[in-house]
DNA sequence: CACATGATCGCCT
DNA sequence: GGCGATCATGTGG
């Protein structure tokens, strides 16, 4: 049984007519296609029989066993990480400096332990646009944590993911955020966002157009 | 805006 | 024993 924490309420929405469950075969694809894909998706949470949620606008692709900064890198598989080598569309969700969550959604098929971390969401109309702009943030609105670890998004439970429906966002591209110790993985350009998201994280967008 | 700091503890070596 | 895939708050320019 998975402790049930409250999302915070200004994320209540009605699911119906934003989009539909992808296949299997929508995480399964390389992960650097699932993080782009997965801008402009609906993460869902089920509480109590209302529905709450975001709209993902920034992701990081992380790559695996050849990835420094990946917790699966050099193939180090223990229980914390099991997760992340289940098969494409589970959740990998851990703890970070002692007390923020980050989720994560598996890709690639099982025993290939990559995924993509779940970094903003842009909550409904109505709420502040920064509500859930942050990995922890993220997880903290939509009352996610690591009991949800290894979770299948598949499995019509209380977390699910709905596909971008509609033209895909502009994206930009940069390195990964907080993962300096990761050397020459460090500079690898797997951050992607929505380029016109006010729900971005970090100190305010100044990209170039 | 740019930086610096503290909180807090599970996980891995 | 050390260190984070973070965030809020505080200072100074």
């Amino acid at each position: 049984m998975i402790a049930k924490t409250a999302p915070d309420p200004r994320t209540r929405l009605d699911p119906r007519s934003l989009g539909r469950q992808p296949e299997r075969v929508f995480y399964r694809r390389d992960t650097v296609t699932v993080a782009r894909a997965l801008l402009g998706a609906w993460l869902l949470r089920r509480f109590r029989g209302a529905w709450y949620g975001g709209r993902i606008v920034e992701t990081e692709a992380y790559l695996g066993v050849q990835d420094r900064a990946a917790h699966s890198w050099g193939s180090r598989r223990t229980p914390r990480v099991e997760p992340m080598y289940a098969d494409g569309g589970h959740l990998y969700v851990f703890l970070v400096y002692g007390m923020h969550s980050c989720a994560n959604v598996v890709t690639r098929g099982p025993g290939r332990p990559e995924a993509v971390l779940l970094r903003a969401a842009e909550a409904p109309p109505g709420a502040p646009p920064r509500l859930l702009s942050g990995p922890a943030k993220l997880c903290e609105g939509l009352g996610i944590t690591v009991g949800w670890s290894g979770v299948d998004l598949l499995s019509g439970g209380d977390v699910r993911l709905l596909a971008r429906r509609g033209p895909r966002p502009r994206i930009a591209v940069s390195p990964r955020i907080g993962v300096g110790y990761a050397q020459e993985a460090a500079s690898w350009p797997l951050r992607f966002y929505d380029r016109h998201s006010p729900s971005v994280s970090g100190p305010r967008r100044r990209e170039p157009e």
